[in-house]
DNA sequence: AAGTCATATAACCATTTGGTTATACCAGAA
DNA sequence: TTCTGGTATAACCAAATGGTTATATGACTT
């Protein structure tokens, strides 16, 4: 999976996302920077894994996490896209006028 | 309030700011646009105004929903600026490195 | 072997989300 | 005035979200 609209929508996981891009942390030293508990940041990491956006790894007894820059920045290049594109609709409009599309149809 | 992030979370959300960018749409031309049903539909519709990225007006019998580009494009501006920040991170990391900061504090 | 610190997991909770159906309201048309 | 189509609202539901506390597990340290 991936979905960057979700990993980015709560702002403790926007965070989390500037830190690891300057470097990787361990998890003890991320619930240091931040308020929450342990399981609620534990939880936050859980959705950026799961979205393919970070990336865990075992080192003795700590969890080290790093941002799956590609990835990331396929995402963002494809977010951009979309929704940039709603600024930018000059072009757009002849297209949507050709095609009579229904819910989130890719064509 | 303004939560670009919140706005943009939902496919149908995102599906109706495209069509909004490109014309003014009455809701039960929304509606038929979609397979949900109209108070599904009313409700992310809701939440776009809530957010202020779209606004809605009487006409008639009908309500007429209109993007708001100015502030979409600006509340795309900051988001661009935040989450672009996480891949071009190289000016960052001094900065960073010399604060020591707790949560989403902004400085 | 015991202690300690990092991490994981379970159970719980309140709120939000995204949908439904049913029904009320309202404005223009017949 | 009644009918009709567009919109609003209420009540409901299941699942996801974002948090908590308590406790278990696991791996170095002593």
């Amino acid at each position: 999976m991936t979905d960057i609209y979700r990993a980015i929508a709560d702002p403790t996981r926007r965070k989390i996302l500037t830190l690891l891009s300057r470097n990787e942390y361990t998890q003890s030293e991320l619930v240091e920077r931040f308020t929450i508990s342990q399981p609620a940041l534990k939880k936050h990491l859980a959705i950026l894994v799961e979205e393919d956006l970070i990336a865990e790894r075992k080192e003795g007894r700590y969890r080290v996490y790093r941002l799956k820059r590609d990835n990331f920045k396929d995402q963002y290049e494809k977010l951009q896209q979309e929704i940039g594109g709603v600024l930018d609709s000059k072009l757009l409009k002849l297209k949507t006028y050709l095609e009579g599309e229904i819910d989130g149809e890719s064509h």
